[in-house]
DNA sequence: GTCTATAGTGTGATAGAC
DNA sequence: GTCTATCACACTATAGAC
């Protein structure tokens, strides 16, 4: 247990210094250094530091994922738009609350795209992601599996890109882009209901 | 005259390595070797490595808002769902057939989060692009100046993050991606629109 | 303005004691 | 399983010749 104690220890001060610091800062060094361990104990457990990284992006996908887990709705009527602005506000206060967060992603971003040996766990951390997502989408949006699906990965983007612009610009208009998604979402919602609707009459 | 044309080797030799093999890997020595220049001379021009990154990142920026340039409509009509999706044509087929770029883009925001040296420019240059794209999206949308600049910063979050899961992930669905964001932006379009029109009734 | 050469630093990985 | 010690390397920045 003493085992993954240390293990897990290195995990968390290699999320905590890659996020604050960057990858260029962020050696395996200071990272033991903030884990309390030896520099030498890294290489015991991770066969390289990129190796370390992406075991850092899954289980940061992991929390990801369960802070999704926000007003699962069994009511099969369609949102209003109250529900859908409260849905958002999770990510929305996320970004704002946890910058460093943004910033890990990031950096997990680039270093899956760089890395080979490390993009696939890239892949199937996202891939997991948007599954999440879509079963929320499909919940609080009272929408098809098809549609849901198709959906999430727009607001994975966007979640992400907003974070962004709001921690490079103080004086972006974060709360006015979360308006316009969450009116985007609704006008979305609402014109394929409509068209459901429609069938009905055919 | 020649003084530029080593500067700009520089640059573009710093932008195809940075992409090609991310931060990490991009050290002057390689950048000056593709460049075919000695690695001093990086330091003559610039004043370290990440600034002549932030150079790359606003000459990226420059030929992103030029590329941005398709189909300035003068109509005043709505766009119909078919100039919406050749529209958003344009970002889809660049990070479909242009990898790298994507990857740039990446590298560059990660770089910004991450250096407060070079976060200015990163924000300048970020600003610069929902700007452009503001402007298009009032010219394509015949939306308000208003609604078209809350969009501007969705749109270009969708755009890179959809790139980035379609680089990640073979399998990753990015044509109904596309498909689900243009209903989207055609429901929100229709949805303001009847507003405004409703508005004018009262 | 461009080059060569190098100083100085810090890195990731690993061998071997315990 | 954890540590200490160290290796061999690569890097950035700069001084100085031309």
């Amino acid at each position: 247990m003493t085992e993954h104690d240390r293990q897990k220890k290195i995990i968390d001060a290699a999320y905590q210094v890659l996020a604050e610091k960057g990858y260029d800062q962020a050696s395996t060094k200071e990272i033991a250094r903030v884990a309390g361990v030896a520099q030498g104990l890294i290489g015991y457990y991770f066969s390289s530091k990129d190796m370390l990284f992406a075991e850092v992006f899954r289980r940061e996908s992991e929390k990801y994922c369960e802070s999704l887990s926000f007003m699962k709705r069994k009511d099969e009527a369609p949102p209003t738009g109250d529900i859908i602005q409260s849905a958002l506000n999770v990510p929305k206060s996320r970004a704002e609350e946890n910058p460093s967060w943004v910033k890990l992603r990031y950096e997990l971003y680039a270093l899956g795209l760089r890395n080979p040996a490390v993009s696939g766990s890239i892949r199937d951390t996202l891939a997991s992601k948007r599954n999440h997502l879509a079963e929320l989408i499909e919940s609080v949006g009272n929408l098809s599996p098809e549609r849901s699906k198709a959906l999430a990965p727009i607001l994975l983007s966007v979640f992400d890109g907003l974070g962004l612009q709001k921690l490079c610009d103080e004086d972006f208009d974060y709360d006015g882009a979360y308006d316009t998604l969450a009116a985007m979402i609704g006008a979305y919602i609402r014109s394929v209901q409509t068209e459901g609707t429609a069938r009905l009459h055919d």
